[in-house]
DNA sequence: TATGAATGAGACTTCATTCAT
DNA sequence: CATGAATGAAGTCTCATTCAT
């Protein structure tokens, strides 16, 4: 009887967590298209076809599931950003950043929806997302600040200030972000782009 | 009659469009620290010292206000933009670039409370604004792709995908401008600011 | 088989009608403390331990269960007051009022947290509920009226109003119950508080 | 100019205060009729023919409204009650009763729908109301309380438990006013009512 | 019988906009 | 032109009840 129980909890538990899954999926696109502000709870309903107070059996607000949504992509960009390997004998950093690069800007394809969202509602939110997004650019922000710095530390990078400098990496990469993969609809050679845009970051436009 | 007449008409036309500015230059404050959907009208009346249905007599909408708004700022980064002389003769495309770039941040640090509603605000509150939005950035991509090109052309630039190379500078500018005007309370060396930008736009990173 | 039958039945009827008691009580508790409009199902179904749909399977409606308890508490307080003897050779009125007002304080005092729900919450709730408790307080208040003109007519009583002067005993009671049993915490000695009442009920305040 | 914007600012507040006061008014009808809990603002906003939204121009939610209502008719009360003259050429403590019962009861009987409301929605509405109605209940039981120990110092009144004299004083106090204001639709004599009361009250029942 | 996920009517409240003064 | 009270559509969220398993 144990067994059964079990079972059928497990299940349940299981079948919770798809139902979940799948609002959570259906609600990313109406997020994406109409954008948080123009997205009610009526809309998320009426798009994944359950009734008004079932949303709210699986999530506690509006903002929730959208933090949810945020939550679901950092992790995904986190993940891709990890892994550097400042040892002596790993790979070369240009190689590495090649790498975290190519690796961030497929989860961002895989996840455009989701990618849309973060670009186009950038901040202005609620509360909670506004932190949520400026601690992740934050992050982002010193991580890139810091590998600047062992650049020029180890001669790799030209003096510059690195703040600057990665502000300006930063932005650069979310500019082509947003033109090739926000706003637009055809797919993109993932690996190509990567290799172009650090190309361009490390050695500039100019002949 | 008539002269006087006019010279009321002429005089009410003037003290309405001063009434207007005024709306104008208060709402901008308020949208720079609520945000657009944190602000309602009653921010904005109550801002202004002015009666709710006043303000219906200067702006049709909240929607219309923020265009209003938006407008100003991209007419003053619109003039910083225009003046680009490709004659022969002219100033070296480096150092007009450089003029260029000075001014339109300046223009930014000029404007910081516009800056700040735009660069956060970016999309997703009404489709009026967003399209306005997107036709500014569209001009910009557009006209930097031409400037690329022909500074390919005369092969000061190396070659790259103009539309990807130009959405990498636009996205760096950007990204400097956030961090720098948007994000920071203290005033910056807008002349430096923009030489480092340029210079790491150009000659990249590396050592 | 019948017989088997009938027993298994019966067992059944039995096992339904205990957990259907023990419902009730745990209901009673959670009703005492939160309130009607302060206790949701969720709140029931969480004090009993049974599920949602459970509840439904003993009770039609959250008012339904209400009217179950109010029921329980009003059968206790009509079985206290049965059993006056009007009869020539019974005790004197005084003594029997004596009795009766012991108890249903004692009834009261037994069933708390009923008492503290009929008292707190009174009327204002569902029609039902509030007929229910109307057609208790009249019926009191009936007898207590035949009561008062059988005393006067007895010559026990002074002449008064009898209608007034039930509701004036009935209050008065039931001001007592309220700060002694609903509002008060500590135990009451039960006795003694009956037999103060009714001497002021019936030989005043005044020395 | 001052004087008619004065006049403009005056008679904006006056109009205000009678719309709020029209709005209270047509409220208490709706709240003694359906009760608190069965009262919606829909139901009011229907009652007193305005808009939704202008509902809150004058009361910020519902349960502010039902205390403004509360507060309306515990201000009444509490003047009845103000007034005792404890001093030592005032007139007899019975004869202040009197007075006070009288009116206390013309209080309550001019304020028939407020009466309504209060004792049949005694407790178990909004934190706040309950705590206000606490308060008021405290307030009189305590002030009873010192009034009955103030007459047995003065061997007017026979020794007994001040407190329970009190709760059975207000009880029958408060019976009275349920049979006879609150549940009965005929107009009662006031003064005979609030004499016998306090006749019974003093002197009790018993010939 | 027991379960608990699902339902959807309806509650409260906000706010962009209108209009009589 | 100026005013600000009034409007009511629309939004978020709750909860008593049902029903497929």
């Amino acid at each position: 009887m144990d067994e059964s129980t079990d079972g059928r909890a497990r299940r349940a538990a299981e079948a919770r967590e798809a139902r979940r899954a799948q609002i959570l999926e259906q609600a990313t696109e109406v997020f994406a298209t109409r954008g948080y502000h123009g997205t009610s709870v009526s809309d998320l309903v009426e798009a994944t076809g359950i009734a008004r107070g079932t949303f709210y059996l699986y999530f506690e607000s509006k903002e929730q599931i959208f933090l949810a949504l945020l939550d679901a992509l950092l992790r995904h960009v986190r993940a891709s950003v990890r892994g550097v390997d400042r040892a002596p004998g790993a790979a070369p950093l240009q190689e590495q950043l090649e790498h975290i690069a190519i690796r961030i800007l497929q989860t961002l394809v895989d996840n455009q929806a989701l990618t849309r969202i973060i670009f186009r509602e950038a901040v202005g939110l609620d509360r909670a997302v506004d932190e949520q997004l400026a601690a992740f650019y934050g992050e982002l922000q010193t991580w890139l600040c810091r590998s600047i710095e062992v650049g020029q530390a180890l001669g790799m990078l030209r003096p510059a200030n690195p703040a600057l400098a990665a502000a300006c990496v930063l932005g650069c990469f979310r500019g082509v972000v947003v033109s090739q993969v926000v706003e637009s609809e055809t797919a993109i050679d993932v690996e190509a782009t990567a290799r172009a845009v650090l190309n361009l970051t490390l050695h500039g436009l100019a002949a």
